[in-house]
DNA sequence: GTGGTCTAGACCACA
DNA sequence: GTGGTCTAGACCACA
């Protein structure tokens, strides 16, 4: 499920994320050990070599620890990391739609409204009224 | 400076929608011809493959359309397509922010005070400003 | 009319086929002019060297022969050489997509279907009953 | 053998033609892997990226879906796709045939019996025979 | 091993 | 000049 090959970025780099999600999320507490190599790559059916990458690029963060012969653990302080690093992928995917939108000269306020839509869990970008409260922003450049 | 190494997109896609937001904010009209494959290549300094690739692409999106010996043209349609698809962009990229970000137990608030922050043109995700006071985004040309 | 951009035979190989087409049907006659060039290119909306290059290869194929300073005019045998080659012409196509339907194992009686579709000018070959009288074509291999 | 230079396909649209018809004639079948890019470009002696290309085109029309790092399989419906396809195909030589005799005002009857030599193989349309007595055509694999 | 992207550079058809 | 196709060969992500 949280595997998404349609996604451009790399596997591995997805399951780093989705660690540290989880780590972020109270889900893996510090000091606990995350699924085993194996199991996460049974989980998530990808090669084991592709959560081993994951899991050695976690280790270069400070999101966790191996232990040799006891497993992966979460550090300390990983709980702070990893909510750092969440949100510095939440930022980065907002810049860079900001971005995009900026290029296209679409107006603020339609950026605003997309991001509404996109929280309320729409599909797609279309839409044809205001999705909590009235709002001017269909004009023309 | 459209085009990002560090970006995952392929350089391809990059074009793409490098091409897609240069029509959408009016940049390129409709009738009027894009840049040359070649002199495209020279500009962003990539091989000149690599920008067909990308002009196939908006050819099969029906952004432009290709006239053999005479050039790539943005099609009657073309600003319209081109807004669309660049907003389908922008609120693909604020979805995928905003399920990294719920996957991190983020609050919603945070989520908010994140796309202000990234509105707003701040280069990284920390921060000391409160988290989902009300504000005013229209600052941004 | 006669030029389809969307066929994959090169412009000056379709002004041939269709040059060679109206001397086959008499409406080029033995000893009569074709067309100049540059008029040919106006009507065709093609560069006139591109007609040059096909008015050269009808040469070659005793179709007509030039007379310098007074026009490219139909040999004696033209018409001859013209029906000869567009049936020649005709052949290649249907050989072509003989081959193509028994590279997929289609039934004969299949073809045959498809050609009398064809015939009638039917549009494609997605079809759900015989068009001119009952058949048996649909058994799968 | 299926390659053909002299055709005026592009290589990488005979390479498509080629597959479809394998796929429609039950050789490659749904589930099934086709063979690895490198794997035919050695066989058809060409560069793996015009397999590739094929390939991808094969994936845009439903026909195959390509696993990273396992291959390319055919689809479950890729057989119907393909059928459809390979029909739609010899559809277009006939169609073009029969527009290239009608412009050389050739009788329908000519055509027929044009239709009938390429269905028995004969090498070119110069012929002898009876024009368009009915005639018996289940004679061929 | 598999496919995906990209570069460098050739040659063709066409304007 | 324009775009279209193809080759040779590199490097990456993934199994």
């Amino acid at each position: 499920m949280p595997l998404d090959p349609k996604e451009h970025l790399p596997v591995y780099e997805q399951i780093i994320e989705h660690i540290c999600g989880l780590i972020a999320a109270g889900i893996h507490k510090p000091g606990e050990p995350l699924p085993s190599i194996r199991a996460l790559a049974l989980e998530l059916i990808v090669n084991p070599n592709t959560v081993q990458r994951a899991y050695q690029e976690l280790e270069r963060l400070q999101l966790v620890r191996t232990r040799k012969g006891l497993g992966v653990f979460v550090t300390d302080n990983g709980f702070d990391v990893a909510r750092r690093t969440s949100e510095a992928a939440v930022h980065a995917r907002f810049a860079q739609g900001i971005k995009v939108g900026q290029a296209a000269k679409l107006h603020p306020g339609r950026l605003e409204t997309i991001f509404r839509k996109a929280l309320n869990g729409d599909a797609d970008s279309r839409d044809t009224a205001a999705p909590d409260r009235p709002r001017n922003t269909e004009s023309k450049p």
